[in-house]
DNA sequence: TTGTAAGCGTTATCAA
DNA sequence: TTGATAACGCTTACAA
């Protein structure tokens, strides 16, 4: 292997001096800094991982932690994974990919053995006990998803209460006056996921102030209870020319009983799903949707981690951020005008 | 921090008697080594990972490299990455996750600066650059597929012959005598995709050991090509009842061209996909499928370089290894015993 | 602008 | 069965 003394030989200078010419930390004269580029050059060194991360008590490394069986979708899980590496590079920083089957011991192995500067948490949940262990381990971190209480924490999320803004604006700018809410199963909005509420209430305050009529209906996602759910919309409100649909499994079973029942989309009733947007496109029609920014997400958890390991090295006390990104509305063939009244009655 | 030397003092010890009975690798007298315990769990240590990597000239890490835009199917990719990552855990390793969007230099800045003590790459293709890299710098590797020349190096990969084979003999078992190998398009088997070949040469070998009439055409996957491949087919050999399709991207298009035609699947005509479980799940009918096993790969290619490490810090010579994994046929209701000739004629 | 030297927290080689 | 102690390769005061 090649060392840093080894390289100071080479160039004739000392090894402190090949150190400070590799970390700028201090002035170098040109011309020994040539020297040492040379003699990195010629004998192919790189800094000894383990040791730089002895000596300069920073290891380099975040840890990424990845739900073993997500909800979530998993392309856009494994965009993000990727957003976060490549961005993570560009500060110098490598990955370290951990899973949670060993609960929460991984993150505490490594942020206690300094193997990782820091962590980001995928797919956080309202309650989630990987962060109370960050809190109290005080390592530097940065969630993707807003647990219940995000004091001492930077988090990043897509802003759903605005996802579900769009939806209903959309509707609305499009004469739409009876819509619905096709949400998750009901087990979802007793349990942890935030990001339901969150878009239910954004799509609830921004109706209300269009002048919407609407319904809020959960949704298993099976084509039974989808078929449940719908009829009972339509027997509340025959009406109804709106739909938002946020559980993607309802996705495809909303689509074929609308069809089953006589109703073209988008000529009889127009339909937004709250999904990213490879999931929108292989529909029949493709479906107009709302999808939050992916990589956005990632390289913004990233920046939030290096603000915080930054703060403290330095130090200082961290600031704590709360970033919501903002989804996209993308018009596809799913959505048109709302068609006059009583067409279906 | 909590230091091994504070460990030591706590159990009234010196510095090496902890490592070792941490190493286990001399005796250590059950009084002693319940003093250390007892001191660790009360003081809360961790080893620190980058003295550890220094003074034992391993790092515990390897580096999982996942191509940045895959022809696989995501969700599959994502599956053999956690399963490296859970089976890496149980070797005492953490995985590190690289893209290649560095190209080759990632590999070597890891393997260089002793950052990770192996590498596995992921989605390796025939003419793969990343394997000379890694051949070059003598690093502990195994690769997750077939590179052209895999002399030097460990490699897991499906068992694509045994799949095509054994497509070939589910039909041949239910009676079909002409069958069709629907592929990828013309240029994946021009570039640099074994797995393509190999699933051919399997699906032929044994069509003509039981006497199946067979026709092979490659596809694009689009609908419009789909089209014209099956065209294509049922003008050359209309007596065909028996499909494989390989290409995921046809295998929607192909199910709705045929019920198109008016050939009812199975009853008519016969369809096995060689795809992942969930993909051929989804859709209807169920299909037929031979799938690898994902999970295994994974398992697998981390067994191989566990062995490449091992063999080296023992300054053996690694021994070669080329594991392929045997596919699994799932009969679901896509295949049926043929239908009496020329019902279709 | 450069050099010297003292760690950083382990592992492993000697002795005892 | 245990204890000193010298590496391991780098960073960073402190001197010059």
């Amino acid at each position: 292997m090649v060392t840093l003394s080894d390289v100071a030989r080479h160039a004739g200078v000392s090894a402190s001096t090949v150190s400070y010419a590799l970390s700028g930390k201090r002035p170098i004269s040109d011309e020994t800094r040539r020297r040492v580029e040379r003699a990195i050059a010629v004998l192919g060194y790189h800094p000894h991982a383990g040791a730089r991360a002895l000596a300069g008590k920073r290891s380099h490394i975040i840890a990424l932690v990845v739900p073993l069986h997500t909800e979530v979708y998993v392309p856009t899980m494994m965009e993000i994974a990727i957003a976060v590496t490549v961005a993570a590079r560009e500060h110098g920083y490598d990955v370290l990919l951990l899973t949670n089957d060993e609960g929460t011991e991984g993150v505490r192995r490594v942020a206690a053995s300094g193997l990782a500067d820091g962590v980001i948490l995928m797919d956080v949940t309202l309650d989630d006990d990987r962060v109370s262990v960050l809190r109290a381990l005080d390592t530097p971190a940065a969630l993707i998803g807003l647990p219940d209480d995000p004091a001492g924490l930077s988090c990043v999320d897509n802003d759903f209460a605005l996802a579900g803004a769009l939806c209903a604006d959309h509707l609305a700018d499009l004469g739409h006056r009876d819509v619905a809410f096709v949400g998750y199963g009901s087990g979802v909005y007793r349990r942890h996921a935030g990001y339901a509420e969150r878009t239910l209430t954004g799509f609830r305050e921004r109706a209300e102030r269009r002048g919407l009529r609407f319904l809020h209906r959960p949704c298993e996602g099976t084509y039974e209870s989808t078929a449940g759910t719908l009829s009972r919309i339509l027997a509340d409100r025959p009406d109804t020319t709106g739909f938002v649909v946020q559980n993607e499994a309802a996705i495809g079973p909303l689509l074929s009983l609308l069809r089953a029942g006589g109703r073209i989309v988008p000529e009889d009733a127009s339909v937004i799903a709250i999904c990213p947007e490879p999931l929108a496109d292989q529909h029949s029609p493709r479906l107009t949707s709302v999808t939050g920014p992916t990589r956005e997400l990632g390289q913004a958890a990233v920046a939030q981690v290096m603000a915080r390991i930054t703060a403290m090295a330095e130090g200082g006390l961290p600031e704590d951020e709360l970033r919501l990104m903002a989804p996209d509305l993308v018009v596809r063939e799913s959505t048109a005008p709302a068609p006059r009244r009583n067409s279906h009655r």
